[in-house]
RNA sequence: GCCCUCAUCGUCUAGUGGCCUAGGACGCCGCCCUUUCAAGGCGGUAGCACGGGUUCGAAUCCCGUUGGGGGUACCA
């Protein structure tokens, strides 16, 4: 029996971190099998359903590394919803499954309670089909349904607590937990590997498929991400979306080394590891059961590692959306017939180190590229105190007396005009550099400087030196 | 409320009855290096939720307590 797993998300939003490592773990399950990943695309609930999502989702997988063409799909749901409504129609020809006119409220008034699920009213209430009638499972009075989950062991439930839930709404469409299931059925899914959060639905939905006449398949709940406060992560109140990590400058491929390693972790005491060991030392028995935070400061350190990894030549090429934006990055802010890209292959590898994320290149560099450096009043105060006038001078002095204009001899003249004055060449340093990159941190000075030039280089020194 | 589920440093984890004086990583702190800031090197901080069992022996097994999470829709 080949493997076959399928990833299904909603169209309903920004694509969603927790959705990511869920494809990933099924994407590897999938590998690791030599079986079928297959996409589906679950659009039944058309009112927040939206079709450029869908496009988002299947880029945003492409991103992650589960590539357009490498998968079965995308299906979407909306277009088996004859065998959905077939498979209700059939229930209900059975008997497994009943017609209910009552409303949510009329629910709550019988049971006085919002929190309790369906009281049965309609069970033998032998309704037909009809205007604002939803179909509803008849689930059993005894016994218990036992779920083999590959991650959580057997989860038991019992039926009598599991309420008459509905499979067709009164306007005769199918309902998630129905549909849901009898696509995995038609598509041939023996696993399905989705988050905590749907363990609930998974006796439901075994019912389903029992009821179907279809042995159900091996489910795996793995554990939710949470935010810092133990919650679920939410679209609402986290920031959860795949995109707005990408644009930041987070690497993919620490993106999914970072992702898997929530719940889970390679052998030896590694982290950092090829996405190869993942997909060979990946188990499901081996993810742990609780609740992981989505810890971006990790992240970062994880993305900076990355960064490091990466080749003079990749990381240029890496920084290459920041440096002249795209659709969804912001341009930078300086002209962009100023840009010289040999000046950037220079400096580089001295910004290779120094950036955690790849938008943060920007800041690090723009002062080549700006006609005026930027203005940071908080660098300015910081740098131009009593005694800044007078190493300007010294510093235009010397520099402008220099013969060959390179980092080595450009050190060695501030070095100088710093011991005259019984100074370090920290502090030194500290007027010149916010003169002539506007800031207080950034890259070497001197290999900056060599890199803009002697002509720039004095030209910000002199204009620093007018405003104090 | 009810159902399900979970519990090792602040965080992510290693650990599957003796190798545990509980290991690694992120974070944090200190030192070194140093032209700022990083990077790098070295060191430090901090944990088996609690209470009962079982056992010669328990972070590991059992029970309970407490605490957390998820669900409880004619959403998915």
């Amino acid at each position: 029996m080949t493997v076959r797993v399928r990833f299904a998300p909603s169209p309903t939003g920004m694509f969603h971190v927790g959705g990511a490592r869920t494809a990933l773990q099924n994407w590897i399950v999938a590998h690791q099998s030599g079986g079928v990943f297959v996409l589906r695309i679950e659009d039944t609930d058309a009112a927040r359903n939206r079709p450029e999502w869908t496009e988002g989702i299947i880029s945003a997988l492409d991103w992650i590394g589960i590539e357009r063409g490498s998968y079965e799909g995308p299906y979407f749901q909306s277009s088996y919803k004859d065998d959905q409504i077939a498979a209700a129609t059939r229930l209900y020809g059975e008997g497994r499954a009943y017609y209910c006119d009552c409303t949510r409220d009329d629910v709550v008034a019988r049971t006085g309670n919002t929190h309790t699920g369906y009281d049965g009213f309609c069970r033998e209430r032998a309704l037909g089909p009809g205007e604002g009638r939803a179909l509803r499972f008849r689930t059993p009075d005894e016994g218990t349904t036992v779920v083999t989950d590959l991650v959580r062991g057997e989860p038991t439930f019992e039926n009598k607590l599991i309420e008459d839930f509905v499979i067709a709404r009164s306007d005769g469409s199918p309902v998630f937990l129905l549909a849901n299931v009898v696509d995995d059925m038609s598509m041939g899914i023996t696993h399905v590997i989705r988050a905590e959060e749907h363990l609930p639905n998974t006796p439901k939905q075994q019912l389903l498929w029992e009821a179907l006449g279809v042995k159900p398949p091996v489910w795996a709940h793995v554990p939710v991400l949470v935010n810092e406060k133990r919650q679920k992560l939410s679209k609402r109140r986290d920031k959860v979306a795949l995109e707005s990590y990408r644009d930041e400058g987070y690497l993919a491929a620490a993106m999914r080394n970072y992702l898997m390693l929530l719940g889970w972790a390679p052998s030896g005491d590694r982290e950092i590891v090829p996405w190869q060991v993942i997909e060979e030392e990946y188990k499901l028995s081996d993810v742990n059961h609780a609740p992981a935070f989505f810890d971006v400061k990790k992240l970062r350190a994880f993305n900076g590692e990355y960064i490091r990894a990466l080749s003079t030549q990749e990381f240029i090429q890496c920084c290459s959306p920041w440096l002249a934006g795209t659709d969804t990055i912001p341009a930078p802010p300086w002209d962009p017939a100023a840009f010289d890209a040999d000046v950037f292959t220079d400096v580089a590898p001295l910004a290779q180190t120094r950036i955690a994320v790849l938008s943060e290149i920007v800041d690090y560099v723009d002062f080549f590229f700006l006609a005026e450096p930027v203005e940071d009043e908080q660098s300015w105060n910081k740098a131009m105190k009593e005694g800044a006038a007078e190493i300007l001078d010294a510093a235009a002095a010397a520099f402008g007396a220099l013969e060959e204009w390179a980092a080595e001899p450009l050190k060695g003249a501030l070095e100088k005009v710093g011991e005259e004055r019984g100074l370090k060449l920290g502090k030194t340093q500290a007027p010149v550099r916010v003169a002539v990159t506007g800031r207080t941190v950034g890259l070497p000075l001197f290999e900056s400087l060599e890199v803009l030039g002697r002509e720039k280089t004095l030209a910000r020194i002199a204009a620093a030196r007018g405003r104090l």
